[in-house]
DNA sequence: ACCTGAACACCGTTCAAGT
DNA sequence: ACCTGAACACCGTTCAAGT
């Protein structure tokens, strides 16, 4: 029971962005719930109440960390080069977003589960990417607003998928196939255990078969409507 | 400062069910998040501790949570009838799907967003429900690795859309196109301002359109699968 | 202007004690 | 066997007080 040894900091010794970035790291370090001012704060040799001068609240700050994982997802995502077939190039901009996600948890939890708004600057950068996007397969012989809803589609799948697999990591378990396959009685189910013994399909529905297979249907969708529409 | 008022409950004035109930009635009251052990005790006049006699935890509770709102879901979705064109029935099974998500937040936040994991009865459930779809599609002359397969892809795409209209709902934003249209600047973004103006798209990807047009054009591959492969 | 600790109202959970 | 309150270790947040 000694006297507190924490020495005043001085003035200006942190600022929002020394804040975020330690949150991040706590984040990554650890798990976004466990994310908490006190942790924060001895991440920084500081008191905990001291965040509070540069944040309003958590959930501001929980916000700036959204806008800045949504920045580190799309600096790693590809932009569209002059010449690339449209085809390969949304090929390679959603199976790199899948893989950004699936190798990092944290851009995950911060940006597609714990949402609750987004910066505006975020949006902004966003959008900029987006019309780029629009604008190559526009470029490429699409009507706009089929460029628009092919985007939006193949989004919102890989998006779609994304969770699924984190919720399925999330339940930590690395035997989740196994207590699947425990589940299906041949009598009830024989599509379902033929399909699994025969063809080796995942039931999690998050496999990289199910994710290119989709890939490919969507995009093959896409194609046959640039067709008609030239 | 009066003394506790609150009188011994009987025996078995409670069990694992009607705290179930409790917390989800409470849940649908006000907020997933809102729901914690006193809060719970409280509605059931009972004191807070009393629970852990017949829940382990909160997140055993939760998960028991999420099995019920899996089972509110099913029960609410059409099962195939002997007959159905296989088209007809995707679209009548996703349609519902995403409009039972979109009208009870409650169950989106359970079983979308919160997972842990799953009770194994609930994915037996489920697994049931699908054997019958996917039986239905072999029926209607699809190879079972494509019935499964386009199953897998509406699922994962629908569940997307219904996540990103949730988190949109969350940030409980009516004006959020208002917010998005501000940050459109013609000059750097031509293809997307166009659109939203003429062809009235909306930027978050999850208005109507966007879900009809990916499901068009996902049922349109299969069909074409389906005519390849018989 | 910026950092501090005391203090408050909340959690989830444990546990010895009641009936 | 089931319900109870006291108690503990944690939160997020406010605020008067320091420098």
């Amino acid at each position: 029971m000694s006297a507190p040894v924490r020495t005043r900091r001085p003035r200006g010794s942190i600022d929002p962005d020394i804040i975020l970035h330690a949150a991040l790291d706590l984040a990554r370090a650890t798990d976004v719930d466990s994310v908490s001012m006190p942790a924060i704060a001895e991440r920084l040799g500081v008191g905990a109440t001291s965040i509070y001068w540069h944040y309003r609240s958590k959930d501001d700050l929980l916000r700036a960390m959204s806008g800045a994982a949504i920045h580190l997802v799309w600096d790693r995502l590809p932009e569209p080069e002059a010449g690339t077939p449209w085809r390969a190039y949304l090929e390679r901009h959603f199976r790199a977003m899948r893989a950004i996600y699936r190798d990092d948890d944290m851009l995950a939890d911060l940006v597609l589960f714990r949402i609750r708004s987004y910066s505006l600057d975020a949006t902004h950068v966003l959008f900029q990417r987006i019309e780029g996007i629009v604008a190559m397969l526009v470029a490429s012989g699409f009507r706009p607003i089929t460029a628009w809803h092919a985007y939006s589609t193949l989004s919102t799948f890989t998006r779609g998928i994304i969770v699924a697999e984190r919720s399925q990591r999330l339940n930590h378990s690395p035997a989740v196939d196994e207590r699947h396959r425990r589940l299906l009685v041949p009598q009830t189910m024989p599509h379902l255990t033929a399909l699994l013994d025969g063809e080796g399909i995942a039931l999690a529905m998050v496999s990289d078969d199910d994710f290119e297979w989709a890939l490919a249907r969507i995009l093959d969708g896409c194609a046959r409507l640039r067709e008609s529409e030239r």
